[in-house]
Parts: structure tokens; C-alpha cells; sequence
DNA sequence: TCTAATTATTACCTTTTGGTGGGTAGCGCA
DNA sequence: TGCGCTACCCACCAAAAGGTAATAATTAGA
């Protein structure tokens, strides 16, 4: 296998909590366990596919467990596992920086909104 | 125009520093200006279309900006903004968070390997 | 006159990412 | 019997992101 090579350490993390969905799954996931339709329902725009897809990629990083119960019907949460915790202080962070972007957006004229902030 | 709208701050956030390459690039310009063809030098992956094309966005966001020195052959420089600069906690966060996760797969012995760390 | 130097643009193509719509499992209940 | 519940998988298609290679512009200096 041909060694892999990073440049920059945040090469790694990007390849990690980069992409459309992985942070924002994350950053719900920051604040407590949650079931797969639950997720669904807290990222409204994501489609059930990019879902779970993202979360089995997140797993293999050691960032969330799943945890599958054995019911029927079928009842699976996610949280982050405790190397996944590491990644809180940033997650949040990335909410705030961008919260005051739109802040600064809006108060500059464009046509945006945000729907929910982070500390909910 | 119809209203976008952002549904947590994070989103906002990776629309300016995600992708393959601007978080690569902030991090580079979070120490010092950089000339273009130094910027290439830096980060020799990266193709000059894409380089180019990144500063662009990056400049419209306003997190960097663009010096052009009227000079044969031109010279042209990046740096970040003052709002810029406000994202250097977070990006220093990022490289040193990826450093670590390196250290680790390659612990777990992982083929990778990391060229330089953030505090060259 | 020809070349080196530096930044940037363009057209074209490949790869990656994301979306849609369908289907399955298996138990409970009307 | 047949439907609903939840998670999730697959095949297929569309869109976005990224890569390659060629080209421009301009002046100094060989």
C-alpha cells in the first residue's frame, strides 16, 4: 500500500469533518444522542441516503457509534464517541464564526437567515 | 431573490473555509503574506487554476485580500483581512486536531505520513 | 529577436458528490 | 391479509468540484 501523504494537519481533519452534511450531523450530534430520524428530522435538507452514508463514514473515523437496539420496528442511535468529543470545542466554534457571518451578511444587505443558533 | 436560508451556523462557516483547498490555503496565509507562485511552492498539490480560483472566492468573501504590485514579471500578494484573521483561532485548531489524529492512525499503524506542522 | 519570469484565463475532460425512487426486513395490529 | 413502523440498501442519474494543458501579457536582458 503506497503511504498516504498529508501536507498540513488540516488536511486531516477536513477529510474527516469536511463535505456537505459531516459537521452539521455533528454538530447535532455534539449536543445529544440522537436516532437516525430524529437526525432526519434536524437536518431537514439532507436526504435519507447522504444520512446514513455519512454516518457510517463518520464511524469508520472512530468519531460516532451507532448503537442498534432490537426492536422491531428498528430503533439505532448515534453519539459521538469519546475521540469524538475532541472535536466539540471546534464544532462549536465553527457554529459561532458562522452565526456572525450571517449576522454580518444580513446586516450588509444579502437575503439570508438562519433558523436555529447553536446554543439551543 | 429568494431568501436563502441557513438552518445552523456551521453551515455558513464551510461554505467559505470547506472544500478540498481553502482551509489549506487560510492556513498558509494565517502566518504570513504570501506571493502567489509561493503560495503554489506551499501547497504542491494544488493546481494554479484551483489556486487562483479559491483566492477569488476567498477574496470575495472577504477573507483575504488581493495586492498587486505593478511590476514586470507582476507580482501579486494574498493576506488575510482583518475578518480573516478572525477565523486563525479556528484554523490553527483544525491543523493541530489533524496533527493529532495523524499521530494516531499512524500509531494504529496506519501508512500515512505528515510533511510539516502548523508551527513552522 | 528570443527567452525567462510570474500570474492568470480558458476550454475540455474526469472524478466525486449528491439526489431520486424504488425495494426489504420483520413484528404488531385492524 | 395487508398495512404501518423504522432504518437502510441499491441502481441509476444529475450536478458540482477538481484536474490538465495550452495560451496571454509584458518587460528585462542575452
Amino acid at each position: 500500500m503506497p503511504t498516504k501523504t498529508y501536507h498540513i494537519g488540516v488536511e486531516a481533519t477536513m477529510e474527516i469533518i469536511g463535505g456537505k452534511w459531516k459537521s452539521i450531523i455533528l454538530c447535532h450530534l455534539r449536543h445529544h444522542t440522537m436516532r437516525t430520524g430524529e437526525l432526519a428530522r434536524a437536518i431537514p435538507q439532507i436526504s435519507q441516503k447522504m444520512l446514513t452514508q455519512q454516518l457510517r463514514e463518520l464511524e469508520a473515523a472512530n468519531i460516532v457509534s451507532r448503537h442498534v437496539y432490537k426492536q422491531v420496528p428498528p430503533r439505532v442511535d448515534y453519539s459521538l464517541t469519546d475521540y469524538g468529543e475532541s472535536l466539540s470545542g471546534i464544532l462549536h466554534e465553527l457554529c459561532v464564526w458562522g452565526e456572525d457571518n450571517i449576522d454580518r451578511r444580513q446586516a450588509a444587505g444579502e437575503e439570508i437567515s438562519l433558523m436555529s443558533r447553536d446554543d439551543v
